[in-house]
DNA sequence: TTTGGTACTTTGTGATACAAGGTATTAAAA
DNA sequence: TTTTAATACCTTGTATCACAAAGTACCAAA
């Protein structure tokens, strides 16, 4: 009942992010905190509650797999990398989102 | 839990849905089932009861009004129309969406 | 008066972003 | 030794939303 654009762009938001995170991880693979940075960096802005269940949720899902690894700062890392299946799903996702595309354009011509 | 694409494109729906409805008004008044057979037209499948609540949800927010207009077939129709409240709301949803697509390109470069 | 088409509405469910809080590890400061 | 600050991960409760599946109402033709 506040500001009804925030909610839009935050409606707008979601899926978008879970394809995010899979291109993301198809570049390389990282722990929780740098993406969070780094969806911040493009102005994506994602709260820990947000992502970390949805880390577990595509690794549940068999996109993702993780590791632990030390860090010379502070508390072990969870590094997650993309699966094979994760990359099927980033290419449906890739397709899904060209298709929203051009459904907006054919609507605002 | 069945097919994750089909649930990730409805998700990524989410949100879009309620810009593709202000961007289809700010064209032409129309009613419900018009919309829906126009949407179906460029792919985004969308059911009568996801419509109806959203178009309530947009006229009680005061983006949308509606009149009631004989038809020469089948019961009258509800004619909804953009408000100034939701061309402002459209124009800054035009920017959220750009905001969204320039994110994914960064993303992904 | 029944049937079929059109149009609008409601209810229940599952999925998800977010706010707010908590736990655990590490290193440096007090 | 104890406290503090930084880093990192996790959980719970809430609101929102798309969807499926139903229902209600109007109208015209059979």
């Amino acid at each position: 009942m506040e500001n009804i654009t925030e909610n839009a762009r935050s409606q707008m938001r979601k899926g978008v992010l879970e394809y995010c995170i899979l291109c993301l991880l198809a570049k390389e693979d990282a722990y929780a905190s740098s993406l969070i940075a780094r969806l911040k960096e493009v102005n994506m802005i994602v709260v820990e509650g947000t992502l970390y269940p949805l880390l577990i949720r595509q690794k549940n899902q068999g996109l993702l797999t993780y590791r632990w690894e030390e860090s010379t700062q502070g508390p072990p890392r969870k590094y997650y990398s993309i699966t094979d299946k994760g990359r099927e799903q980033l290419a449906q996702m890739d397709e899904a989102w060209n298709d929203i595309i051009t459904t907006i354009e054919k609507i605002k011509s």
